[in-house]
DNA sequence: TGATCTTACGTTTAGCGTAACAATA
DNA sequence: TATTGTTACGCTAAACGTAAGATCA
């Protein structure tokens, strides 16, 4: 029978050229892959080199075999790796979220009731999220609006409410309330990752330009060194004095505040079970 | 890295359904299976089985695993298979013949002139010949006629002409010669793997019936003991007193005296070469 | 009680590296 | 002389089988 570390040998002499450069590739010594390439003319059948009393090359039998051992290397790897992808699954519940906020409640209550499970969770637009959902590469979905589709299972569960926060001096640091389109024209600091919100705010605020930072320190240097208008909402943990000097004003559109909902396929009903009781505080 | 003899005792297992069962059958012992199973969670870093106190199952990463195993081990074995095909095929010049009494020439004076090499003929319809030629799956061809084609080296080496055998009792004993249309309608005697001549009789004499005898003692026996007449050649080794009582009545037709060719690519014609020279007695 | 899997133990052997050798450039 | 491949030798570590133990039907 065929052994791999054997074929490897083969295709690591095929790649170098000689035989103690493959050896010393692999770290071991010459005269183990000296008779390594004898095991393998018996296992074949066949003469696979040309030899030299000081030299030794592939045949045409011995191109061959490497050509085949490459292939056959290459389908060992991807086996392992999609057992090893299959069981990480099965330890893996995995959440593609519209915005980072539900995702500080989903993960903790989750980690909570399900220990030995790992979370691999990340932000993405909308269509994205449908996109993971639809081809089940997430086991859990959280989307800023009910799904409509009878097939997935739609649970309510938080609430998120958009305020622009301007400095004390800005020109609408006097209003209690704003709409997009009073703020339409301002430019605004904004935070990457951040999901649906980016494409939002762009879609209400056609005319505005958006700073966003990659860097969350640099961010909140930003914010505290300049006048530029950001957004927090009702579950934003916003640091220390962050926003000292700022005015919170609530955007008043329906599109500003949201209801999230966890989106799921019925098998994974458990998942949602979990953290459906969540309160916002 | 994965090991394709630990993956065999898996899939065999996965067949059998007990170690115990799979150990019987690889003519091992059980705990070395027990061992090699604890050895694939560890490679595959995963947990494959669902243990009780005395019984093992797959679980679901395990018959992924094994789903994987058996492809790796086909795939091996494939492996293995092309490159021992490959390497016979250089050792091996592989001959497609209209006609078994080239054969009798050829295959002598190849053996001959390369000693090392092995033989395999075989004896087809001119179209198959063709194909074999066209596909490269032989190394050279008989052919009953020049290819025509300039890509293929064609070399005229013997000739062999029909007689049809009557006893002497026959309507057309007294005949010195024949055509395909005086033989059209009567019945005969015929051998299998006669290659291009059996349908070229079927061809030349439609209203004629032919009794083709696939073992040759019971042709022989059915030539000594009916009248029908029977062909033979100026090639054939008729044995003995096979012929005795029979008149030999040659074929006038062009179609029944042939010029049998030689045909190969031209990177074959070092074979070509090696009998080339050869004189039928 | 017989079948099954696991663990423990002792042996064997297969594989490795070092060293020596032969040949080349 | 430095590099390369092969052969010889001795050792180690891995793998195996036997035996014993535990559990279940």
């Amino acid at each position: 029978m065929l052994d791999l570390n054997e074929l490897e040998q083969l295709t690591t002499f095929a790649d170098t050229g000689t035989l103690s450069m493959a050896a010393e590739k692999l770290n071991i010594s010459q005269p183990t892959i000296t008779r390594t390439m004898q095991h393998l003319e018996e296992i074949f059948g066949a003469s696979l080199f040309v030899r030299g009393k000081n030299r030794i090359m592939l045949n045409d039998t011995g191109i061959i075999a490497v050509e085949q051992a490459r292939q056959l290397l290459s389908a060992a790897d991807n086996a392992l790796k999609t057992v090893r992808a299959f069981d990480k699954s099965l330890h893996t519940i995995t959440i593609s979220s519209c915005a980072p906020a539900p995702l500080w409640y989903v993960l903790p209550a989750l980690s909570l009731a399900y220990p030995d499970m790992t979370m691999a969770s990340s932000i993405k637009s909308v269509p994205a999220v449908y996109q993971d959902l639809d081809s089940k590469s997430c086991q859990m979905a959280i989307l800023p609006h009910d799904t409509q589709y009878s097939h997935y299972v739609n649970i309510p569960f938080l609430q998120e409410n958009l305020s622009v926060c301007v400095p004390v001096s800005h020109d609408l640091a006097k209003r209690t309330s704003v709409t997009f389109s009073d703020l339409n024209g301002f430019n605004f600091l904004l935070n990457s990752e951040i999901g649906f919100w980016e494409e939002m705010c762009r879609a209400q605020m056609p005319s505005s330009k958006f700073l966003v930072q990659t860097n969350q320190f640099e961010f909140e240097e930003l914010v505290r060194e300049s006048s530029l208008p950001c957004f927090t909402t009702n579950l934003a943990e916003d640091g220390n004095d962050l926003l000292e000097g700022r005015i919170k004003i609530p955007v008043t559109d329906p599109e500003a505040n949201v209801t999230y909902y966890l989106v799921c396929h019925s098998e994974c009903m458990v998942y949602a079970d979990a953290i459906k009781h969540i309160d916002a505080k």
